[in-house]
DNA sequence: ATTATCTATAGATCTATAGATAATGC
DNA sequence: ATTATCTATAGATCTATAGATAATGC
């Protein structure tokens, strides 16, 4: 039954990685620890000798989370001549709006979010700065003062418009919000000021 | 124990308006029955004389806080001489920030309510459109093809920067969320085109 | 006679712990 | 000897139902 150390410290990882996908999809209460064990391929026995509490492994899983997202920003926007079309192609997309379990974390548990302890929300605060970083440097006017303020409303904007899209029902008006959001993003990056 | 027809839709009225707070402080998975109920001073058996499911609560307690909001809206924006500026100043404000259980429901339950059944998430959408609706009429720029277009955006920023606002335990940070958020509705207002 | 609410409970599920087991690591 | 994982379980809580009770409404 006992594994090596390393297949351990495999097990706990992929725990993470399960969590931080299964979160997104039922929400933090919206999943049990057995569920999430078993998705790793555990029971839930496990669980505590891998982790200190069920809001432990959320804290985890909201950083792993967060890094994933922030890192596929940077790497969407290394990858292409023109950052920030690709970064709105990739988030503001109705591919993103369907793929709650690997898209952003912000969307899919931001609500939830706001309810967590101090350890939760400091993780999804790191993600957020790391994630305003990102916009700052695909900023394609002069970088003035102003740059951080507006990657701010980029960022709240395109969360908006996803959670938004999210709910709704009705196709064409999920579409019209990313769209109207796509505009007035490029809209904001292009302003002088 | 059994109380009139009239006092038995009052307490109906009642559960609907304490769900309607409760869920948006909790989350629509965390708060049980007895403590809804309890809040409207019943106890948890008088529940399904009065609802067919946790769902069904679920869904009238959506249109109650929707429809509470939209009437926060419409009454703010006809009660002032600057309805964009009462508006910005009642929702991109650390009152509402600091406000869970009264203030927006998008903000407070967006990410929940993408995960619940087609009938919560059409009375999300229900008040979404009467949201925009409210954006429509107070647009300052003279009205054309794209009016609608941007209330959407304007919409989304507002809510994507409360729910960012509300997860920083950072108070500068949350602050100057809710500060750029601001300054991008003016400028999304103000625009020709 | 009907029924709104109450107490009580069924059955499922939740987080967390205890003790057994079988493999690792010294 | 230590320990990662397993099965089993404690105790709390969740949604939902059943039957009793006491007041309403015919």
């Amino acid at each position: 039954m006992r594994v090596s150390r390393s297949q351990a410290e495999q097990n706990r990882q992929t725990v993470i990685d399960v969590a931080s996908r299964l979160f997104r999809e039922h929400g933090f209460d919206g999943i049990g620890l057995k569920d999430l064990m078993k998705g790793a391929g555990l029971t839930q026995g496990a669980f505590y000798k891998q982790f200190d509490s069920k809001e432990d492994l959320t804290a985890q899983a909201s950083r792993r989370a967060m890094e994933h997202a922030t890192r596929r920003w940077s790497s969407v926007a290394a990858g292409s001549p023109d950052p920030l079309e690709a970064l709105i192609g990739l988030y503001l997309s109705t591919g993103h709006r369907e793929e709650k379990s690997d898209g952003c974390p912000i969307v899919a548990l931001g609500s939830d979010a706001a309810r967590q302890g101090e350890e939760v929300r400091a993780r999804f605060q790191d993600g957020i700065a790391a994630h305003l970083e990102v916009l700052d440097e695909l900023m394609p006017a002069a970088k003035g003062p102003k740059t951080h303020r507006k990657a701010m409303a980029m960022l709240s904007l395109m969360v908006g418009a996803v959670t938004i899209s999210r709910i709704l029902g009705d196709e064409e008006m999920s579409q019209r919000f990313l769209d109207a959001a796509a505009g007035e993003v490029r809209r904001i990056a292009a302003a002088q000021e």
